[in-house]
Order: C-alpha cells, then structure tokens, then sequence
DNA sequence: CGGGATTTGTGCCAATCTTCACAAATACCT
DNA sequence: AGGTATTTGTGAAGATTGGCACAAATCCCG
C-alpha cells in the first residue's frame, strides 16, 4: 500500500531565524569548494571564507545534527547534501512573477537570478498592454488568471514587483492563493500573516544607511 | 578666512548599526506621510506602518536627540529634515557602477534605483565590446579609466555587478580609489577594510533561506 | 603503536539588542 | 482651571545572539 518511503526529513528543533539565513552561504561556499575538488573543510576554513568565526559556524550546524569528524572536519559533499536537504533545496520549486514592469522584466531576464532548483513558471500583470507579451520564454498573463494559476500550479513561491501603491493588496492576494514565501522588490514592507515569510529586496535602504558613516570624520 | 558657518554635524554617539539600518525605513514613511499631508506622528503610529514597537523606534530616536513632544508626537517635517540630516541625505552623492553586464545595464536603466539624493555619474566595464557604448545616458568606460575618474570626482560610493571572479579585485581596487561604500551585487561577501562599509544584495540567499520554512509541517 | 596536533560539539558566559514600564510633560475636554 | 488621556524618553529587566574554551574524538607522523 506504502508507496516508495518518502524523503524522510528530521524533526524540526527550535531555529534561531538568523541562522537560517546563514545556511545557503554555508551551501554557496561548500558547492565552489565541492567544484574546486575539496573534500574536506574544516570550520576555520569556512569561516575565513564568510568573515564569521569558527565557533558560529560549528553552533549554527549543531542545530541540526552532528556532521562534522573531529580532528578532521567536514566533508564538503556530505554537509552540502544534508544542508540542501535541510533547506529543501533537494526538491524543485515552481516561482511565478507578478509585476512586469521595467523591474519584473529585469528580473525575469536575468539569467543569474534563479538558481538551480528554482524555476520561473508564470508571470502576471495589470496593465492590458503587457499581458500577452512575452518576456524571457514567459507569457504574461492577466491578473485575473492569477489564481487560478496560483492554484492549479501549487505555487507557493512569488517575487513581487509592482508599484508601491498596490503592493500589500497583491502580498494579500497571493496568500489568499496559498502562497508562504515572498521576495518584495517594492520599497515598501507589507505585513504577512503568521506562517507567511517575505523578504525585502531594497538596495535604497542599504545605500541610505551607509550614507551615515560617510559623514563620519572618524572611520568605523 | 574662514568661509560661512560649515552645516555643524552633532558628533557621533555610538549608535549600534541595526539602528542605523532602520533609520531610511522612517525617513521612508515620514516622506510619505508628509506628502499626505500629515503634520505629527506617534511612535504608536509609526511602528504599526512599520511592524516595529513604539519603544523601539523611540530608543531608536533617542540615540540622536530628543525630537518629539510628550502628549503629541512627532512633527513629520522635523523628524525628517534631523533624520535626513543624520543620515546624510541632506547632500549630494556621486555614484558610480562597475560591471556593465545584463545586471549592471538593468541597475543604471531602472529609474526607480537612483533615489533622490543620489546620481549615477559614470559606468565601467572591462569588456572592451562594451566600452563606449551608451547605458541609460551613460557612457561606460574602460576600467584603466576607473582609478582616475574616482579620484578626480571624488566618487565614494560604489556599485559593484561584475563576475564573481573578479568581485574581489574590484573591491579592492575600489577602496584603493577611496571609495568607503559599496552595493555589492555579486553573490559573494567579499572583505573590506575597516572604516570601508558594504551591503550584500542577493536575492538568491533570501529565496533559499525561505525554502527552509516551506518544507516545515507547521506555519512558523 | 604511541604521542602530539587538529578539530568538533557544547556548556557557559558576555555582549548585544529588544521590550517593559513609569515619571514627566503636554494636550484636550468639560 | 482642573482633571483625564496621550505620548515621550529612558533606566532596567529580559531575550536573543555570539564567542570562548575545553573535553572528547580523530588524525597523522615517525
């Protein structure tokens, strides 16, 4: 009756956020490091590569099992392969686009932009004049579709590029859609309910925030 | 001898950098507040637009002065003029973009990029088929130009879209030309000297850090 | 095969960051 | 004018995050 045993995935322990961000860095250095035919990498290496010590890394893996050898350290395949695991980069992720405009565009073009394991599936919009065109192999369909998609297709991953003014009302859309992870490339910050993550994409606020220790007479 | 009265900047506390992150968010709202026609806030009002607490954004404030008035709030116009201020938003910035590629031509083409305050001046790139040619009214130049021109325009803010092979080079060769502050767009963290300051955008790391909550069972 | 050199995983402490809670000041209403 | 309702600024408590340092395990070399 049991089909093929699933993919068994561990039990989820208490994660600090943080550190869940920091694991696709661990996985972008250890996928170079597997390329440049290392096996093993210790910890020291590691963080020399991230700027971050040691001992993070080593606690920030402990959350989820012990994968390192003493006296040795880690084996790059290995560990990559339990961390994409872990952050379910193992499996495939369809990602829909809504907002074509001259950011949707630059973003769906991009070739660098989805990365292995992602892909771009659909792309949506308001404006009648887009809607038909095609964009980097993509159809633009209307607003109206979007649903429907969204719902057929299982996307749960949208990258948002609209203007600011509709932002949180499509953020409420797509949820409503069934959609749990968002990249905002507005420059605003909408509100999620619990169970939604989104992430901001807002080069302006990081230059605006540098622009302070420039003033500084002193360095930091 | 001495021309008029210099634009006295208070000296610097020690501001924890968080804070400094979350600064250009109200200045954000406040300028759309003010636009809208608002005279006064609360830090009540301000952290709901914000997802933020009240304390935090007054603690945050209070690093800085006291700039509200107790039974009131604050007045829109002034705390943006002092955050601006602080920020260093009040003057003009050069910016310049290394790296013409497909990303580098989206950033200086896309007009929201540039906020008020800030202006491309000059383009570099060491392809030589790319060189000379005109990006969003920019002509791009050969990167032997590049020591030269961030010097004699004083340029010292950065941003950076080349190969990740050459991102660190160019990091380097940048700060050598006394830039102190770099958008870096490459999908590597590269290392800069103290006092230099830099701000990672990558998309990719926020998609596959989200991926982490997708395959969770239970809504975090 | 034995001893020194590495390196992990983690308990514990330190540093940082966030929130609470309240006195003081101001506004507003009757 | 007096009394109630707001709202700031901040000291102190609380929560989170980061780093040290060491036992235990493993490796490597002679």
């Amino acid at each position: 009756m049991a089909g093929k045993p699933e993919p068994q995935r561990q039990p989820r322990p208490e994660v600090p956020e943080v550190v869940v961000t920091r694991l696709p860095q661990y996985v972008r250095i250890l996928g170079r490091l597997e390329q440049e035919g290392s096996e093993v990498v210790s910890s020291q290496q590691l963080g020399e590569k991230l700027q971050v010590t040691p001992a993070q890394i080593r606690k920030d893996l402990s959350y989820f099992g012990r994968f390192g050898k003493q006296g040795r350290g880690y084996s790059v395949r290995h560990l990559l392969d339990r961390l994409r695991e872990i952050l379910g980069l193992d499996i495939h992720w369809d990602v829909a686009v809504v907002g074509v405009g001259r950011l949707g565009r630059a973003i769906i073009s991009y070739p660098g932009f989805t990365p292995d394991g992602f892909r771009l599936i659909a792309a949506f919009d308001a404006n009648p004049e887009v809607v038909g065109r095609k964009v980097g192999g993509l159809t633009v369909e209307s607003m109206e579709k979007l649903e429907e998609q969204f719902r057929i297709k299982q996307i749960s991953i949208a990258i948002v590029a609209v203007p600011v003014s509709h932002t949180q009302e499509v953020v409420d859309l797509l949820i409503e859609c069934g959609v749990r992870a968002i990249v905002n490339y507005t420059p605003t910050s909408p509100q999620v309910s619990k169970g939604v993550k989104i992430r901001n994409i807002d080069p302006v606020l990081s230059l605006q925030s540098m622009t302070y220790y420039l003033t500084d007479p002193e360095p930091r």
